[in-house]
DNA sequence: ATAATTGTATTAAGTAAATAATGCTATAGA
DNA sequence: TCTATAGCATTATTTACTTAATACAATTAT
């Protein structure tokens, strides 16, 4: 059940990223508990103490909520899981755009290029 | 002059990617003689041994070639830029791609998603 | 009541990346 | 010839990330 993880970026920012989508596609509903940090941390194959901080760091970002003793729960603000639905895809497609136009291809040409990957693969 | 790094990827390899851009947009000419590492570190305001270090890679990449006390010099070799120029955007689309449907959203949806940001923005 | 489980905190150790400072060898150019 | 500059090497320090090993307080479940 281990994770795979890139070397890139932090694996605890990449779990934030994972959890993230778990409530955005709804694996991960309104309200729900979540596994402790000890099993989310066998789960994803890291150590407690990096789940921990992935966990704490998803808090401060109020999608999810700690119940001291009786453990982690998905927040019930439906709001700010609409606002994840939309802001995810958002945020790819913002970052595609500056990599391609970075690299000189212009923005009407970007949807040819990626008809063209499409077709091609 | 000096140049804007995430904090998600290793400097050292956010430069390689830079040099690489430089080659294939044709800021950097094939044969052409590029600075030397102490004045690219001043450039891109990183360490010298940063630089260093990304520019040996940059080598056994095939994109540059030491030239022991007279410089660094961008490779003649124009089947190797041009497979550069191919292939950044080819990388970024990929990824691209893999990040929407991961996220959810279905091939043939992806088309629409960007051209609706697009006009949003 | 008591044991297990919860989130949380602490201290230590290892690793990789980045910076800093310095020195070497070889050669191009004055 | 001699100086400046090239790539390259070495050693040390700092910081961030990860893992490890515990420990504690509170509450849930038995």
């Amino acid at each position: 059940m281990s994770k795979t993880f890139s070397n890139n970026m932090p694996i605890y920012a990449q779990i934030i990223d994972m959890v993230k989508l778990s409530i955005a596609l709804g694996t991960y509903t309104p309200g729900q508990k979540i596994p402790s940090v000890r099993d989310l941390a066998i789960e994803y194959g890291v150590n407690p103490n990096t789940m921990q901080k992935a966990l704490t760091k998803l808090e401060e970002l109020h999608l999810l909520r700690a119940e001291r003793t009786s453990g982690r729960f998905v927040t019930l603000d439906t709001d700010v899981i609409e606002g994840l639905k939309k802001e995810i895809p958002k945020k790819i497609i913002k970052s595609f755009l500056q990599d391609m136009e970075n690299c000189g291809i212009k923005t009407d040409q970007i949807i040819e290029h990626v008809q063209q990957y499409i077709a091609e693969n």
